[in-house]
DNA sequence: TTCCAAATGTAAGCTAGCTTACATTTAAAG
DNA sequence: CTTTAAATGTAAGCTAGCTTACATTTGGAA
């Protein structure tokens, strides 16, 4: 499902790419991170959107006792930063290249915001994104309310599979290559590591998965 | 905090509620509730967002085990149903009178965005909504997911005392009057409601509150 | 005024998942 | 090719908070 709109908004935000007219290119530029650098901090001033043109990002926070805490990691043809659409002042978090060779494509809010207004099917598009993230937050909330952290483990997968997933040719499994450690992983379902590890290995022992350090393997049933 | 957002939200939909307009008044009406009533249910088409003019609404939904959750219950000059400005096809949520009394002012998603695009200010004011509402949903992720059941009752407090509550002139507590039950407010904070009350009453007993039925009061330090 | 259904109060017993601690494996950097 | 920090695997012990069950109180309906 948030494939379709994954593929939706590539349509909308490679049609608003600025770098793709000639005027924009000469005042501004691709962004380039290395590994480690970040974006933007939180508390910094949010003027910008950003969308990914190649690399991976990782948002999230850090709580007070200084663990980090994941919000999400994107990657190619992902937005963010799109609360300060919204009318967010400062960052309520970081972003954070992950790869050697990061290229984020920035526009400025108030371009954002003028493109909406000029552009009817535009602004909807961007409704319909905004609404996206919505729900899918309102989604994480109930998970956490009701499943145990088995059942969270395998919705986080659903999405995985649809952002990251691909259907072995051979086998019939879903692979997934995708760029979350454990550790995120955890994070973002809110378990433990420790029990997230589990988890994962009884979901193996009892095959409805295999999995490496970066990869994930849906069985068929 | 949210107080004075929510008096930005009263000028910017009370300036926006068409029935201000005579012209309008002739074809529409505010739609009044009874106790119990539904305003729309799950799945329905989400076409309208909804001005509080009087009494109170429940929004919430329905567990795959017949469980009802609470969502929010909102009052007088609040705003519900806003997903439907962005995009939102089909309610995920209900919308239910608590009142003999309520009185609500629907205005068209369509109507909402043709004012937004014709005035800019106005949709700056309801982005910022939106924010809020965003940031809101986060807020209540975070508890969850690291702070124990204490802490959120707490916190949920709080927010009830920007909504709800006034400083009592004789002793300095904030006094809350309040629409929810211990039920609901253990479904907004993601406990079971014989935890809720335990605490409830561990607070009372710390002399951190007392309470009754529809009443809390936070003492002051 | 009485009655009833909903709201609130309370306790016992159980367990999912946390914390902590440590071992093992892996991949990236020099 | 070695080194090393990060990632992953695993286990023991503990506890917050759940479930269940029931008692009591309360406000509104009749």
């Amino acid at each position: 499902m948030s494939k379709i709109w994954f593929l939706e908004d590539v349509n909308v935000f490679g049609a608003l790419c600025p770098h793709k007219t000639k005027r924009y290119r000469e005042r501004n530029h691709f962004c380039q991170y290395g590994k480690q650098d970040y974006i933007y901090f939180e508390e910094d001033a949010a003027t910008k959107v950003y969308l990914i043109e190649k690399g991976k990002v990782k948002l999230g926070y850090y709580a007070e006792d200084g663990k980090e805490v994941v919000r999400a990691i994107l990657t190619k043809g992902e937005l963010f930063g799109e609360k300060a659409i919204l009318g967010e002042e400062s960052r309520s978090e970081f972003a954070q290249s992950l790869d050697a060779q990061t290229m984020v494509c920035p526009v400025p809010v108030g371009q954002m915001q003028e493109l909406m207004r000029s552009n009817r099917t535009f602004s909807l598009k961007v409704y319909k994104f905004l609404g996206m993230r919505f729900k899918k937050l309102e989604r994480r909330l109930d998970l956490l309310l009701f499943k145990d952290a088995t059942t969270r483990v395998k919705e986080f997968l659903d999405e995985l599979a649809d952002d990251f997933g691909y259907c072995c040719p051979n086998t019939g499994d879903t692979v997934i290559k995708h760029p979350y450690t454990q550790k995120d992983i955890a994070s973002l379902i809110g378990t433990s590591r420790p029990t997230l590890n589990a988890i994962m290995n009884d979901l193996k022992a009892v095959n409805f998965l295999d999995f490496s350090r970066n990869e994930i393997r849906l069985k068929v049933a």
